[in-house]
Order: C-alpha cells, then sequence, then structure tokens
DNA sequence: TTCCTGACTCCAG
DNA sequence: CCTGGAGCCAGGA
C-alpha cells in the first residue's frame, strides 16, 4: 500500500523527480526527430497523463539551459505549444534549423520522424 | 481544502 | 471527417 501522500498518483512515479524525468527523456531526442507527449508520458509510466507532460514543458523554460521542447508535439504532429515559445514563430524556425519541415503548424513526414523513447531508450521490464 | 484550467488522448456518435 | 465528453496529473486561486 502507498502512503497517503502518493495515493493520489495511482502510476506511483515520485511525483518530485516526474519532470526531471520528463526533461531526461526530452534532452534525449535527437536533432532532427520529434515525438509526443503520450509517448513520453507512455514512456515514463505514467500512461494516460500526456497533459502532464506538457505541463512540464511549460515549467520547462526556466531551465538553464532550456530542453528541446521544440521536439515535442502532439500526437498529429501539429505545434500545439508554439504560442507558448518566445515568439510564436520560434518553435517552427528551431525545427527548420534542424531540417524538419513545418507546414501549417504541423511537421510534414511527422511518422518517419517520430522518435519513440519507449523503443529508442529499450526500456526493460 | 475545493474548484478550475491546460503545450493531451481516446472513444463514441 | 468532425465534435463532444471523460480521464488524466499538477499548480494556482
Amino acid at each position: 500500500m502507498l502512503p497517503p501522500s502518493l495515493r493520489k498518483s495511482k502510476t506511483l512515479f515520485d511525483k518530485q523527480n516526474f519532470f526531471e524525468r520528463v526533461f531526461a527523456v526530452v534532452k534525449k531526442i535527437p536533432r532532427g526527430r520529434v515525438t509526443n507527449y503520450g509517448a513520453i508520458a507512455n514512456y515514463l509510466g505514467t500512461g494516460l497523463s500526456a497533459r502532464t507532460v506538457g505541463w512540464a514543458m511549460n515549467s520547462s523554460h526556466i531551465l538553464v539551459p532550456p530542453i528541446p521542447a521544440h521536439r515535442v508535439v502532439n500526437r498529429n504532429g501539429l505545434l500545439t505549444g508554439k504560442n507558448h515559445f518566445a515568439t510564436p514563430t520560434l518553435m517552427e524556425e528551431l525545427l527548420a534549423a534542424e531540417g524538419v519541415e513545418v507546414v501549417e503548424n504541423k511537421i510534414t513526414n511527422f511518422e518517419k520522424l517520430f522518435w519513440n523513447p519507449s523503443e529508442e531508450l529499450r526500456i526493460k521490464k
């Protein structure tokens, strides 16, 4: 039985390390590749809490140095978080600089560029 | 403490 | 193909 303080989170990951885990994964995303919130959540074992991953990204801008949050988009390859960057076009520009083509706020060839942490990082169970 | 919101997803119509 | 509702977790008011 989990202690009351952790019982709320059934996925029982240490809340204090959750952000660190998210950041650690994001940092490992190869240049020119992208992933989505759900994949990271799944990798961390939080499964259905993709929103929390996005929330972590929201807090990431205070990090020094900042993590490549622009490589994380939603499941459709849509740049849903672009408005949270310094400028509305910064996210797209950063991706373009890595060779990732973005059209209408959407990453083209998203399936090919998709980087799945659960596979790439080879989780042992 | 309760209520609300959100860089998400999934599922039913 | 599009829309709405529900589940999810952490912070802020």
